[in-house]
DNA sequence: AAGTGGTCTAGACCACCTC
DNA sequence: AGGTGGTCTAGACCACTTG
């Protein structure tokens, strides 16, 4: 009567939100056909499916085809990251920015590179070691491995001007990619390249990209002490 | 011809994608209008629109109503991560869940804990410290405020037996969170109270989480050394 | 003021999976 | 084999926001 839009696909979202929060459906429980939640709501079906696909992207419920909708009974909080590029954060916070190439070889990824992959044959790859500077004070170190058999060209170009990753993203774009995120005490290796005390607590961001089933990348990216990721909304 | 879903959503994103990649558009370009590609692809207004949906969410473009859709400029790395609740995590990995409340008072929330919910004025708050084992091990220690104005009843609750978090879950539900990750140092007392090395490097998650405006709980989980969290697919 | 994306509808057909 | 959610279409109207 006095709501604006009466039957949008947000307000069922959230009537069908609060029968599951006020244990109408309990987890576990099947919830009525998209048609038949159209038909008491009022509204078209489609509504219900974009209020259901809201749901169950946040982890709600679980649909499946012929197998109905039901309320999921391990409820998570699903939380949104944004990994900026190192330079667009640096100089977004008001910092300079620099890079610096510490190392590069190209050999056998060792295991641990290889199973970020899932692969099991050895495979020679680029490796190098780079420093992200704000400020000129050591802002993020990145130990990097790129396939050298997915990107070959990635061996003439000269990286101790312009960052690997800059050249992926611009040469080499991934559609598949997996974070690992966790914390690790600072070795002595870190705390001479990065300027800090050995055994300081740092947030570690791995992050491996494929193009369809092609290997690209793997990053081990080691954050200076203090650094933060905060989630989207 | 021989594609099934020729003009599937799925196929619409990947074309557009295609484009923004080849650099057809640039980051910062304004692609053409939904209708206009919608003409071109040969297929319906609502399927670009779907497509489009999709890359917004991911983060590749942006849309805004009367300023059309344009590429991101700064691009960045979008990942899901599900933050499971500690008990079915333990169970899921075989282990043997426990629960254990350390300290519970009711105080001022400091300046840090107001800040997470972005109060100003003195707030009254309760607070449980606890612990979740995993097979008789400390596996995440939390310290959590929980807001005594929206969430009064919590005060009556015995927390000993039940942990705070599926007291809130099943009866304060929130409809907003924001999570925080860092690294820290072990205290003497996280040393102490979780059986481990002072300075060994812990994953810390905040969690905060409101009800519409209104504060529910922020909590400081932190993890046992090792803990990872991975991004979804 | 007008043009863009956002939403809603009704209907049709499809794909997947359980029954 | 049949029923469920998933997708696509065509059309209409709405909301936002920018020129």
């Amino acid at each position: 009567m006095s709501d604006p839009q009466r039957h949008s696909w947000r307000e069922v979202r959230d009537r069908i939100h609060a029968r599951i929060l006020d244990r109408t459906w309990k987890p576990g429980d099947k919830l009525p056909r998209d048609e038949d939640i159209a038909e008491e709501f009022g509204c078209a079906r489609s509504t219900v499916h974009r209020a259901m696909r809201d749901l169950s992207e946040s982890g709600i419920v679980e649909r499946r085809r012929r197998g109905g909708t039901t309320v999921r009974s391990d409820p998570v909080t699903r939380a949104t990251l944004d990994i900026p590029i190192t330079r667009l954060e640096v100089e977004a916070r008001g910092g300079r920015y620099g890079y610096q190439m510490l190392r590069r070889e190209i050999a056998e990824a060792p295991p641990a590179v290889a199973a970020n992959f899932g692969l099991t044959a050895p495979h020679r790859m680029l490796r190098v070691e780079a420093l992200h500077l704000a400020d000129g004070r050591p802002y993020i170190r990145e130990d990097r491995w790129i396939d050298l058999e997915t990107v070959p060209e990635i061996a003439e170009v000269d990286l101790t001007r312009q960052s690997a990753n800059e050249w992926l993203v611009r040469n080499r774009p991934y559609n598949r990619f997996q974070v690992r995120l966790y914390a690790h005490n600072a070795s002595a290796a870190d705390a001479a390249e990065m300027g800090l005390a050995e055994g300081a607590a740092l947030l570690i961001i791995e992050r491996t990209t494929w193009n369809g089933a092609d290997p690209i990348t793997t990053v081990r990216a080691t954050t200076h002490p203090g650094y933060q990721l905060v989630s989207r909304d």
